[in-house]
DNA sequence: CCTCTATGTTGACGTTTTTCGATTCAAGCC
DNA sequence: GGCTTGAATCGAAAAACGTCAACATAGAGG
């Protein structure tokens, strides 16, 4: 359940310019917009923040994740779903249980996106 | 038009910690994902993206944006609204025409707390 | 093999979002 | 004043989303 996913960044899509340098096509920004929309939930971004927080490296069990919410456990694993769709994070099941981690520089993707590179002297 | 609407950051929600670096709490993340909301969009993103390329420092003029979509003019006008309510934008009338520009700082905030402060040694 | 626990998947339902056409408001111009 | 252009607001319809209960699947242990 790890690599058949449709992981949205991690290719050419949105790596480098920054959002400030030129705009977005069409393209870029459909797949973009779906990393931002996975982050566009409460709860998403608590799960990510609980998983990013994970002081080993080994991953967070979902029988963490899953307490911390008053919501059905389908409902969290459907969001962690759609993390995972993002390209934001990954799992594996170990035993019973299965642990999620977020995946190395997605998130640094998008702060490079974000990063306005000089967004031309605005004092002028 | 450019001060009464409910800007979501800006105060004190997610200003500075990063999100590894704690688990966000239930207000941090409702606040924080009414802006990855507002950027979950290919429209809001492009419109964003085209805004914020503005070389001079006075703005876009909405009717260089509007044209730029296959949507019609009140949706344009909704979708920047929405950018406004995040806090990402602001807008002033010149005339006849509405010129938007980026909030100073206001990807710098994302950026902040989407950078991983040092995600544990991930290598180990 | 059967049972039990831990997660993921499916189908349905109510809510929110996206979009449009029609209208309204603002400013410039005759 | 009335006209024309640019932009926001107002409903309404379609699509997408979040949530749950019910079910399916994976592994541990008897």
């Amino acid at each position: 359940m790890s690599k058949q996913e449709l992981e949205v960044i991690g290719q050419d899509a949105a790596c480098c310019p920054g959002l400030a340098a030129a705009p977005l096509d069409e393209s870029q920004a459909a797949d973009l917009a779906k990393v931002f929309k996975a982050l566009g939930d409460p709860v998403r971004l608590r799960l990510l923040s609980m998983i990013a927080s994970d002081g080993e490296g080994g991953g967070v069990c979902v029988c963490e994740l899953t307490p911390a919410f008053d919501l059905s456990q389908p409902t969290i694993s459907h969001h962690l779903k759609l993390l995972r769709q993002a390209g934001l994070v990954d799992c594996e099941r170990r035993g019973t249980w299965v642990y999620y981690w977020v995946l190395p520089g997605a998130l640094d993707r998008l702060t490079a996106l974000l990063t306005t590179p000089r967004t031309a002297g605005a004092g002028a």
